[in-house]
DNA sequence: TCTGTTTGCCTAAAGCTATTAGGCAAATTA
DNA sequence: TAATTTGCCTAATAGCTTTAGGCAAACAGA
């Protein structure tokens, strides 16, 4: 019988496309074996349980965003750059919704440790450097735009502005101009 | 045999309970009945399905905490009823983390037309009405506050900040200032 | 090329969850 | 008290997870 030619990273990938198709709760061991017409005893060579595959693809998610923004990052500043990397989580949700759900995986603090995490705090930080913001507001900014992205794109990705009007392309343009006034305007304690 | 008395009503709460015990994505069927001391089939007659009984859980946190938001709203203004509707939002997360998780299950349109979301929505409006917005800036505001506050606590709740200083309690505080400054300055077109 | 070893996928099996169908006894109503 | 409704049960099917052990394919060395 031929071989399917399985290793962890095709199983992570393939778990990554599935959930972008299917939802990343939906991303089980059985249904990834399925689309390799395999049995799914035999992802246990691979992979160590299903927790241990969505957390790979949750890592691998936490990769992929780090890596577009940087990309995104690179040769920009201030406002630039705010707005670039707050494109870079939103249309990444957009485009790969099942990974950014993945992204979201309570990890445990040995996987937290080795993932793309710390990048993605290094790259809010790099943004304030054009704000002129010293330590602790830095830190305080940080986790205010990390909380913004995070839940507008949640709100936005459950659907929780779909219905009303004005539509959300405007409203995220005006939320940047918002961001980008306080971060200048950073109020004094 | 002696019959358990069970309802919709309480297997909601129980199973609402059980998820603040062990995480919403454990509430299950299986686990509920046994909380009864009753054969899971038995649930089958009260609640339609494992679907069913998740979403009546999240109404039932989306309906507490909207109560909460009106009880802390009720003779408050501008700042102080800002800040009185995010801490109703944290500390609800803090007391009821199952429940928390439930309320942001993705509700169908019919059930989110009959939950209180949009009690949620007219909560947040209403503390705008001491920021003197007008449409549209309004409804950005409010999107931008809702992203806000989910964001935040989601993040919190699930870790994000757990390692680093400073803590979060000052890093909250000064968030919420921020949020008023922008509130109180916010930008033009 | 043959041989031995490793590796990869398989079958078998047990345990848990979800869900449906049909039954009997408890609670309610007349 | 008799009739009916209701509530929980047993039985059964089906899917997902995971472990154990087997056989054949791929590979390494002589």
């Amino acid at each position: 019988m031929a071989r399917a030619g399985l290793n962890t990273e095709r199983l992570t990938l393939a778990g990554a496309e599935l959930a972008d198709e299917v939802g990343f709760d939906q991303v089980t061991v059985s249904a990834l074996a399925r689309r390799f017409d395999v049995k799914a005893a035999s992802l246990y060579s691979h992979v160590r349980s299903s927790r241990d595959l969505r957390t790979r693809i949750a890592l691998l998610a936490l990769e992929e965003l780090a890596d577009r923004g940087s990309a995104a990052l690179a040769g920009r500043a201030g406002k630039d750059a705010l707005a670039a990397l707050a494109n870079v989580y939103r249309d990444y949700a957009r485009e790969c919704p099942g990974r950014y759900a993945a992204a979201q995986l309570r990890l445990d603090p040995e996987s937290a440790a080795a993932s793309a995490g710390g990048r993605h705090a290094e790259m809010t930080r790099a943004i304030l450097r054009g704000y002129h913001l010293t330590e602790p507001d830095q830190t305080h900014a940080v986790r205010l735009l990390g909380s913004f992205f995070h839940g507008y794109v949640s709100l936005e990705m459950g659907g929780g502005f779909s219905h009303s009007a004005p539509d959300t392309e405007e409203t995220w343009v005006r939320m940047l101009d918002a961001l980008d006034a306080l971060l200048r305007n950073w109020p004094a304690p």
